[in-house]
DNA sequence: CGGGGGAGTAGACACTGTCTACGGAACAGT
DNA sequence: ACTGTTCCGTAGACAGTGTCTACTCCCCCG
């Protein structure tokens, strides 16, 4: 049942991420779906009632990928939170730009609502990962804000920054390739400025 | 040529202003803007070339009332720019609330691109308030950032929060009808702690 | 061996965006 | 005042989309 149920749904989900990364949001309709999966434009409604199910289900895709790049990058952190928390920020906007296809799906919440994604779990499995690190992190600023408000207004910066980078509007005022500026801002913002560690990306990093 | 060239033009995009506020995103096909402007679906190309260059002057047009209102609330706003920052930033998240189709639209810059809808000015001009404000209110604070750096950061603090907020990624911390605490979090981060002025929103205020 | 159910196919339907040909009205010049 | 042009809106066609409904085929169970 693993294989037959799960080999047609699961090349439709590939499918749909490489189209999603070669070509963007706009290719991802159900029949080119089924097209790049060389099956007929009705096969994909025996595993997905909807197209918005299809796509909903190569979103959570993406949110698995994020997870497992930010469980690989918390393996081989350094110790010290500010660090990992400037290492995911890093990630995080590197792979809104790298991904830039399927980052804009993973938000599109007009698409996803009501598909039963669980993207409240796919995301809050992240924002735990981020809270307990803020905690860490802002120890010695003694912030008297509990630290899931504190998380919440970082992910936010984080997000709006990937966002309006990717769209642009901060082009103006920001060289295209520069968003570090406006990570270390929101970073020494909320957690306060860094002890002075690791000012440079390691080396051999992703980014 | 005024009249004629405009009124259509016009009706269109009120048609899909009203539309959009209505039904969201979803509802605005070309044809059935065209529907609710009393003309056939192909009287939109004489003013339009394309569906994409309708919904960018439907963007336009929200950009413009969103310049309006901040207009509007810094001509009656008290002369604290930390007051006025914490005023634009609730303006901002209540413009995103309430007329939450438009804010979806006017963000995204998939179906945007390449329309020649002038966002850039359009933001630019708001972006340009902030900057001001932002220099104003941190002068004791003394930050060695530059103030557009800065004034980056704080705007993309709070457009994550209006997309996180919306979204409903932020509803596992805090509570859906407040998204206060995150708003001062993200103006203390940036700018210093408050200076004690304006805890609460002016009584008859929009907020 | 025979029947049943799941998986994929193929065609239809309403709808979409774009393109093209057509009708008509208003305005121009002589 | 009449004719010609130019522009605006209409109507139909076309390819493409998501969804729905037969239909076929094959595998598996009794």
């Amino acid at each position: 049942m693993s294989t037959s149920d799960g080999s047609l749904r699961a090349r439709l989900v590939a499918a749909g991420v490489d189209l999603l990364s070669r070509e963007g949001t706009g290719a991802l309709s159900l029949r080119e779906i089924a097209r790049q999966a060389g099956v007929s434009h009705g096969a994909p409604r025996r595993h997905f009632p909807t197209h918005q199910a299809l796509l909903a289900a190569i979103a959570r895709e993406g949110y698995h990928q994020l997870a497992q790049q930010v469980a690989e990058f918390l393996r081989t952190a350094p110790p010290d939170p500010y660090a990992q928390l400037l290492g995911l920020g890093r990630l995080y906007l590197d792979f809104a730009r790298t991904n830039h296809g399927m980052f804009e799906l993973m938000f599109r919440h007009d698409l996803l609502r009501g598909n039963g994604i669980g993207l409240r779990e796919a995301s809050g499995a992240l924002f735990g990962v981020l809270v307990d690190l803020v905690a860490a992190a802002r120890v010695e600023a003694a912030d008297a804000r509990p630290a899931a408000v504190t998380a919440g207004a970082l992910w936010a910066n984080l997000h709006g920054i990937a966002e309006l980078w990717q769209w642009g509007s901060l082009q103006t005022t920001v060289r295209t390739e520069d968003v570090e500026p406006l990570l270390r801002a929101a970073l020494d913002a909320h957690l306060g400025p860094a002890k002075g560690a690791a000012p440079e990306p390691p080396e051999g990093g992703r980014y």
